[in-house]
DNA sequence: AAGGTACGGTACGTACCGTACCTTAAAAGG
DNA sequence: CCTTTTAAGGTACGGTACGTACCGTACCTT
């Protein structure tokens, strides 16, 4: 009987590594809430937007769609808060590094990479849902109080003290440019975006027309 | 009787202004698609992609899904064809105005109209559900042969015997800019690109890069 | 100890997809 | 003209996913 007795109940305590709660365990507010959000973001990963069900999220949560649907309303909503977790937010203070030319190739390397791990066809779906939404204001504002356009004006401020440009003289379309380029070439390819192709943008279409 | 006979086979020709069809009568072939594709077309611009139906399309076709299946596969299909009917593909030998500028400007507005018709949402959509398909070919193909890259160097050729530029300077990349930042304006945009943005790509970024 | 909160879990109604099946008009072919 | 074949009209179904309703209960607060 003691035997038996230890033989049933230890088990159930340990399985894997993660922290697993005991058998009647309830996780609550956040606990619960970074667990949803975790899983959200690995389904997105694993089976792309299209795939991604409510269901499979909760399942994966070891939760269910209920607890879901208490804090967000939608499948936008929630995979918008998972990438705004997981993905990290573009530096708009990049260093200086006292050339023009590397402090754009710094700006838009840093950018690439997270929207890379976001991926096109999220994007895209995201923008088609977004439509009669609130949602632009997460991924694509005004351009005059986008991030990106923010920290290009600092670097090209930093430029213009060093004398490499004149910022008078230098369109709004032309300072958004190389943000613009990156932007469209995530959300038209399928492959990811080469260091190569932002040399390109750099050098054969923005420095160009910022030194004139 | 000969009365009788007149006023029993008349009636049922007439009824709308639409080429109405008796009433136990049968569209076939050619008649009934193109009805689909245009009630496909209708749809498409009433309630937008994501809120179409096959079933309201086969309604307002006066037909039913069965009908539409025995033509394409699935929803992408049917709207990608209705497009294509629908909408003009963009004039890849516009007339030579003899200068430069003007023949990019009215290239320009020449795709920004019928890519206006399609609209941002369904640019999007189809570009969600492309993943995997062949449909890419229908709208973003490799930009060695896209068409409006064509058209681009043939009006590059001629403003070379002009002396206006000098196209082995120009870098593959410019020449495809123009129709890159039209097609991410349109693609993120939700209101319709307007003439002077169009001028401003040609006269602020296009123009000097080429003219060097 | 009592009461409120919100989690786990299940079941449901709705919407849409895509398919199966049957009937019947129209075309094809002798 | 009659028969055969094709394809349209029409209904119903299986299947998936969304979003909601409800219930019992663990946990927190006081």
């Amino acid at each position: 009987m003691d035997q038996t007795q230890n033989d049933l109940l230890s088990p159930p305590e340990q399985s894997k590594g993660e922290e697993d709660q005991p058998k009647g365990a309830r996780r609550r507010g956040d606990v619960l809430e970074n667990a949803i959000l975790q899983a959200a973001w690995e389904e997105l990963e694993e089976v792309g937007y299209a795939q991604l069900t409510m269901e499979n999220i909760a399942v994966r949560a070891k939760t269910n769609k209920t607890a879901i649907y208490r804090r967000w309303p939608n499948k936008v909503k929630i995979v918008v808060a998972a990438i705004v977790k997981h993905v990290p937010q573009p530096d708009i203070f990049a260093p200086a590094t006292g050339d023009l030319r590397k402090d754009v190739i710094n700006l838009l390397q840093g950018i690439s990479k997270p929207m890379q791990k976001i991926g096109a066809e999220t994007m895209h779906a995201l923008m088609v849902e977004y439509h009669g939404n609130d949602l632009s204001s997460q991924l694509m504002r005004p351009k005059t109080e986008d991030k990106l356009n923010i920290a290009m004006k600092n670097i090209l401020k930093n430029a213009q003290k060093r004398g490499e440009v004149r910022l008078e003289q230098i369109n709004e379309r032309v300072i958004s440019l190389p943000a613009d380029l990156l932007r469209y070439e995530i959300l038209t390819t399928h492959e990811p975006v080469s260091d190569s192709t932002i040399l390109e943008i750099v050098d054969d279409i923005f420095l160009p027309l910022v030194r004139q």
